[in-house]
Order: C-alpha cells, then sequence, then structure tokens
DNA sequence: CTGTTAGCGCATTCAG
DNA sequence: CTGAATGCGCTAACAG
C-alpha cells in the first residue's frame, strides 16, 4: 500500500500539501490539488483508517445499536434492510460500520462505552426506542452524535421515523375503499410500542373521517370466541405488524371464524408472504429509511426527518 | 481518557515497560507487572484501538461479511442470531464487529477491500457459500484470515458448519419413531443449497436405515395436485427450512389435503412459530455458531468444526 | 499558497 | 529486567 508520503513524493510537494490537498483544502491552488489527486489515483493511494482517527480523534465509522433481543423483540429482518440501507450510504464515504449487538443490556453498555472510548467512534445510529434506557443516556452524556430510528425517546434526540400515523391512515382508508370494508378491526400486539399507538392513531382518524367507529383487538388480553360474539360486524382485518397478524391467524384457530377476510398488514417480510400471500402489505421500506439515517447523522442541522411508505397489493411480487 | 503515559507517570515506569506489562512481555517482572496493572484499573485506562492498529499494522476487529440479497436468499433473522454470538465473544476480547452489508457483490468486494486495505482489518466471518464468489477470492489471495459459517466452498477454506446431515438424519427418526409416520416427505427449495444436501442425506440415510423410501418435493418444480394423487401414503413433512415449509403450505392450500400431517422443520424463527406452532423444530443454535465461529477464528491450528442442533417439540416455548 | 515541525497512542527496536 | 528513541500514517499549528 502507498502512504500520503509516496504521493507527496511522486507529486514533488510536501506531505501536508499533499494531505491538504487531498482533502480539498482551500488553501491549496486548483493546479496543485489536481496534480496531487491525479498522482494518487495513479498510485493507487488509499488513506489510511487508523491513522486518520489516530490524528483527528474521530474514526470514520458509524456504531450500529441493535437492541436486546427477548421474547417481545425478536431478531428481525427488518433491521438488516435497514443496516443494508445505511452501509450503501457509508461505503460511498468511505466510512465503516460497526455494529453493537448483544444479548443483554449490560453487554451492550460495555459495547457502545468501548465503541466511544477506546474505538473513537463518535457517530450512532440507534434501532430501538426505550423509555429509561442507559445505552443511550450514555451517548447523551458524552455528547454524542446520534439518531434514533423509530419515535424519539427524549425531546433534544434526533431521530428518523416512518410516517406510522399517516401509513395508519392510508392504510385504513385503502381497506375502506378500495377493498369495501366497513367494520375494520384494528389488532394489536398489546405491547404499546410508540409506533404501533401512531398507526393507531391514523387508524382511528381514518374511521373518524368516513364516520365509523373503531374497535382493536389486543393479543395479550381478548379472547378469540367471546370477542367475536360480541362483534360480529367485523369485516376486515388491520394488523399493526407482521409478527401481530400472525399471532392472531393462530389465535383464531381455535374459533370458527372466516380466515378470508381482507386483510392489511404493515412491513412485508418475506415470511409473512410466504405464510399468508393473500394478505396486502405496508412495505415501510427498510433500506431507505437506513440511507436517509446516515444522511441525517451527517446534516447536524437537521433534528429530525418522516420517511415514506407504500402500499404493497397482495399480488404483487 | 488516560493514555499508556498516565499509566507509565503513575506506576512510575517508563512508556514502553508500561506498555510491556499490560502485554504480559514475559521480559518485565511480575511484580512491575502487577504493579502498572493495578495502576491502569484504578486510572480506568483504556487502549487506543487505532493506536494500537497503526503501531501493529492489524486491527482488533473482526469483519462480517453477509450475503448479497435477493429472493433466494432473503434477509433472515438467523444472521442476526449468529452475529449477536460473535459479537459475544468479541466484545469479551475487546475486539469490534465490522459489517459488510451490500445490495450487490460489486460494492461487497469494494467495501471488503477498504476494510482490509484502509481499515487493516484481517479477521473475518462469511455468512455464505458461494461458487465462483470474488469476494472470497479476494482474502484467499490476499491471505487474510477468514472462516465461513456453512458449507465449505474451496479445499483450503477454514469453516464451521452446523452437523446438517446428522441433522437430518435426527429429524427423520423423530418423525418416524416418536411420531409414527411410516412415509416422510422431504420439502426441497429445489435452489440445491449445500445445508439443503446434506439434510436431505441424512434423511435418506435415516430412512435406509429402517427401511423406508426416499421422497421429496421440489417446490419449484413439482405441482402440488398431481404429487400427491400420485404419493397418497405420504403421512409426514420434513422442510429442510422455515421458508420452504411455509412456501409448500401456501401451495397446499390450492388443493385438499390434509396440512395436520405431523411436520418437522429446520430452524426456529419466530414468525414460523407464530404462523405454525403446531410445527417440530430443529433450531440450529444460530448463537452458539456464531461464538464457536469466533473461536475458531482465532485458533488458527484447527481448520473446521461441527456443531450442534437441538430438536423442539411442538408446544415447547 | 506551500513547507517544516510536532504530535496523536502505542509497540518495538536498540541500548544498557 | 528496564529505559530511550523511533516509527506507524496522517492532520494541524506555525512559519514563511
Amino acid at each position: 500500500m502507498s502512504t500520503i508520503k509516496d504521493v507527496a513524493k511522486a507529486a514533488q510537494v510536501s506531505v501536508s500539501t499533499a494531505s491538504r490537498a487531498l482533502n480539498d483544502n482551500p488553501r491549496i491552488s486548483a493546479a496543485t490539488i489536481a496534480k496531487v489527486k491525479q498522482v494518487a489515483a495513479v498510485l493507487d493511494y488509499r488513506p489510511s483508517g487508523p491513522a486518520k482517527t489516530l490524528s483527528k480523534g474521530e474514526a470514520s465509522v458509524v456504531g450500529v445499536i441493535f437492541p436486546v433481543t427477548d421474547e417481545h423483540a425478536p431478531a428481525n429482518p427488518f433491521q438488516l434492510d435497514i443496516i443494508r440501507g445505511a452501509n450503501t450510504e457509508l461505503v460511498a464515504k468511505n466510512y465503516v460500520l460497526a455494529t453493537a449487538i448483544c444479548q443483554d443490556e449490560a453487554s451492550l453498555l460495555k459495547n457502545v462505552q468501548a465503541m466511544v472510548e477506546q474505538s473513537q467512534i463518535h457517530n450512532f445510529l440507534v434501532l430501538y426506542t426505550k423509555a429509561d434506557d442507559p445505552v443511550t443516556a450514555y451517548l447523551r452524556e458524552k455528547a454524542q452524535n446520534f439518531v434514533i430510528i423509530g419515535h424519539p425517546s427524549q425531546p433534544g434526540d434526533r431521530y428518523l421515523n416512518n410516517d406510522n400515523q399517516l401509513a395508519g391512515q392510508k392504510a385504513t382508508r385503502h381497506l375502506l375503499i378500495e377493498e369495501g370494508v366497513r367494520q375494520p378491526l384494528l389488532v394489536c400486539s398489546g405491547h404499546h410500542w410508540a409506533y404501533e399507538a401512531d398507526r393507531q392513531a391514523g387508524y382511528q382518524a381514518a374511521l373518524a373521517a368516513q364516520g365509523g367507529t373503531a374497535l382493536s383487538y389486543d393479543l395479550q388480553k381478548d379472547e378469540p370466541a367471546a370477542f367475536f360474539a360480541a362483534h360480529p360486524s367485523v369485516d376486515g382485518i388491520i394488523a399493526v405488524d407482521d409478527i401481530s397478524l400472525l399471532s392472531f391467524y393462530n389465535q383464531l384457530q381455535t374459533v370458527t371464524w372466516p380466515k378470508q377476510l381482507p386483510a392489511i398488514c404493515f412491513n412485508r417480510s418475506r415470511l409473512l408472504s410466504l405464510a399468508s400471500p393473500a394478505v396486502i402489505k405496508v412495505d415501510m421500506m427498510p433500506r431507505q429509511l437506513g440511507a436517509k439515517a446516515i444522511n441525517l447523522l451527517f446534516d447536524k442541522h437537521r433534528t429530525h426527518q418522516l420517511v415514506g411508505f407504500r402500499i404493497v397489493s397482495a399480488n404483487e411480487k
């Protein structure tokens, strides 16, 4: 590997001039910049990350923090798609993506502390939201640059989110208008996650606009037989996510109930498509989410951003 | 952050002695080592990763290379569990996990090249196997240390794998003996992946031992109605993975066929558990896979290792 | 606009 | 057994 020294020599300038030229320092003449870059290209020069980190005090690395997995937050392919989108942006910037992914909160915190204090990583993407989270508390305390993907947890936090409220509204409207549903039932996980509440708010808004009444089924509390006896008018399903829909179908197996009702569901995982291809999906576009999160992370003027979604008809792909 | 200089000063030794003491250099007296380490602990000293990398020429980082996703290889929660297991080991070693995850092969190769040449990352975990893969070809050419998780692709490669052949055998036996199945049907993806072939070999071996006959259904080629007309004796299902099982159930919806046959399936994803809780699963223990892969990666004497699995009854968890 | 010098934190020669 | 000096590759303060 050729170093900046080799480049400087070949371009007949000093090392510092070469460094400045390569970094587009305005104090260097256009001619010199061109020459240095040209030579660098010929020599196939690649700047050393560790050396840069050592002298600047900040690594060209973005840390991605995954939630600790448990029965309520299973390992999720959605997250992989997010980081795929994020890394695409990072590769272009010559950045590296490091992951903090652990089994328990204590090790996760240690992992992140090590990243900050030993690896000089000062930019993070946080893939979850959680009240009283020691990890984000640490990031705030140490004034690290981070963006949360999901609902913001604290007032000052920067975040990027799907427009879940709008998605809930559009999905409900789709069911009512395109599918002719009269009484859609909202299936909730019962975990009261933020995105769930947002989608629910959209659902309620759409129904209110059409003069319908909201009705929801709580997977933790409701009992299918009793519920459907009490609400025979239900003729469509809207589920807050793929997992909830499959749980719901599973509960339904114990009662006689027409499983063929039109259904719409957030997220668009492959397993779901295979298990229930007839369902309409709302694609939350995880890759785009990841890519935009990186842009937001490096644009410190902006505090937050909402990203789009796409309703995917049942037979599509 | 305190540096090695601070430690040296506080311990009243030179920087070089401090460095050696912290690295358990045998040329340093036990007393000095103890004193230096003691002081380091008090000062909460953490060695700087970038500085170490710069002087040693090798980063304390393991790169994990994900397969490029397409319709045949969807983003998979199994992979997330693997890296969770791997990172648990890495955090203990004060290593960082970096991920190469891209949309296409060309960028993936660039990503990995950048890791090697710019970030001095020389240890990798490869999460896939593929013939004529430019990425692993590059790793071999540059003599990087890497371990493949899955079936080895080239003779010299080091790898770590589930014992898929044994798992296929045990799963088939389980179906025959515990569930009293006479004619189990093997459901294959039709993609001819290595792990699939291994599981199939185990299936055949188990049947041969019991005097049964092998029968398989190819999701790409077979047509359900015709197939089942020709093979009415099928009374149990063994699927090569979770996705294949759900695909199979989906194809089955078009024909009248008792879906309630006993079934066993490799992998144990949450969506599957929700979609088909009655299925028996073979847990391939991805976290353990990840953890052992790290151990193998750093134990250069060993070339490969097979890891276990666990048959999980339908109602369990 | 460009060159000289110093320093980031650590490992490692080379001396002693 | 330990210390002083050097260098890893790069950026930045200081000079001109």
